[in-house]
DNA sequence: CGTGTTTTTGACTTCAGTCAATTAAAGTGG
DNA sequence: CCACTTTAATTGACTGAAGTCAAAAACACG
């Protein structure tokens, strides 16, 4: 398998985003045995309950985490983008408690777990760097903790456009001011905790009020400063290096 | 140092509850380097902005972690009992993100960042258990996200009652039905994102229709299975093994 | 005891939810 | 390429759960 043609150089690039890795940890990391899988849009990866026996990294397209709560809702817990590992958690621990599903066509490396276990004791530089990448995405979740709980409407949504933007820019899939959002209203409400149509309203007044401009999925953020402002948005809890 | 009296032995304890460890594994983490420190309620053990060097395990007491978001409000991100590793989030991080605050007085364990590392990685099993435990706080921190978001108040608020009494009692801290809960009703508010006021008729309301009993911070919970029910708490995500 | 939290209660407000209908966009098959 | 469905976005009128403000009661503690 020759290096830059593996599925697995998205995770690469994503792991350099928060650690250090010489060229040799690097190669190892997509010398590891891997399969390749399509996934339409909407299909499950994963649902809670299953005991997978593989890790799964994304190659390409968007996926996202949910847990579905007693009164019939859902809440989206985690966004994914091409080069996250979607289930470090599904993998080490015995048994998924959420849902991964893809929200676009989606292409994932289905990593066997035993290969991730020896990598991350056989190379320290690869194994500190995906735990490191666990705890950013510990870190992400306390901050939707608070993003949910405690911020209102505006806020909440202005906080996931900017999120979204870095993360994305972060990943070499689009540039902070203007991208493509890949989900539906309804999908940014069940991320943020609201209804969608008060997500649509809420979208509608950063748009009326200059933040943004959106068409279709598009949004194009007018002034970062301001967005980033409105929407208590301090990227410390990112972890980018 | 003695094995039985050193002050990592509640975070042998608490990793027990996830892994499986030797006899051999747990006396190394006994006997990793770390110094006590008491800190009084209510006082900081970490700010946001820190750049700590050492990784700090509770022996005694509870502590929270929280954000603070622009509004002025603070949103309780995580509660730490005897045997929590209360920071490997910033100790392998460069920078905090949140602030670690004592809820009551506390005894911490101050390990260096490095003894942590060394261990992890000489010794696989230890290092699993950490990062198990890791992807727990992350996966506790996903279930407070869909509790904030997705829950009403009366839901939210028997939810953290439930998760208590499980956490209490696996770090062999209280009984399940029967404990002390070290939060006023201000903190409770701060934790599941409400108001203090609110929070106080929903412990009220609670109480009435008879799923709990409480005087002043003692809990009883006289039916396991109903208040699980109006919490909608699966103990899944909380992967005790 | 007195002072300072914490808990409780009541009256009123508001932000976000609900319900329902309309418009716009995106597919689909002929 | 056009009628036909389906899904997503938008808007309006009304409701309701939780927030705000303020004051009283109950504790906790030096």
């Amino acid at each position: 398998m020759q290096n830059t043609s593996s599925g697995l150089a998205p995770l690469v690039r994503q792991l350099l985003n928060r650690s250090k890795l010489t060229e040799e940890d690097q190669a190892a990391i997509l010398a590891m045995p891997h399969q390749v899988k399509q996934i339409p849009a909407l299909n499950y990866i994963a649902r809670e309950g299953d005991r997978p026996t593989h890790s799964c990294a994304l190659i390409s397209g968007f996926a996202v985490r949910h847990k579905t709560v007693g009164a019939g809702g859902r809440q989206i817990v985690n966004i994914h983008m091409a080069g996250d590992m979607v289930d470090l958690q599904n993998s080490l621990l015995a048994c998924a408690d959420h849902s991964v599903q893809a929200l676009t066509k989606v292409e994932v490396a289905l990593i066997p777990r035993q290969a991730i276990e020896e990598i991350a004791f056989e190379r320290p530089a690869v194994g500190k760097a995906l735990w490191v990448d666990t705890l950013a995405e510990g870190s992400i979740a306390r901050e939707w903790v608070a993003n949910v709980g405690r911020r209102d409407a505006k806020t909440r949504v202005a906080h996931l456009l900017c999120e979204f933007a870095m993360r994305l820019e972060a990943a070499g899939l689009g540039q902070q001011c203007n991208y493509e959002l890949p989900m539906t209203q309804e999908q940014i409400a069940d991320t943020v905790g609201l209804t969608s149509v008060h997500v649509n309203r809420t979208l509608r007044a950063l748009d009326t009020e200059g933040y943004t401009k959106r068409s279709k999925r598009s949004v194009v953020i007018n002034d970062w400063k301001r967005l980033a402002e409105v929407g208590d948005f301090n990227p410390l809890y990112l972890h980018f290096a």
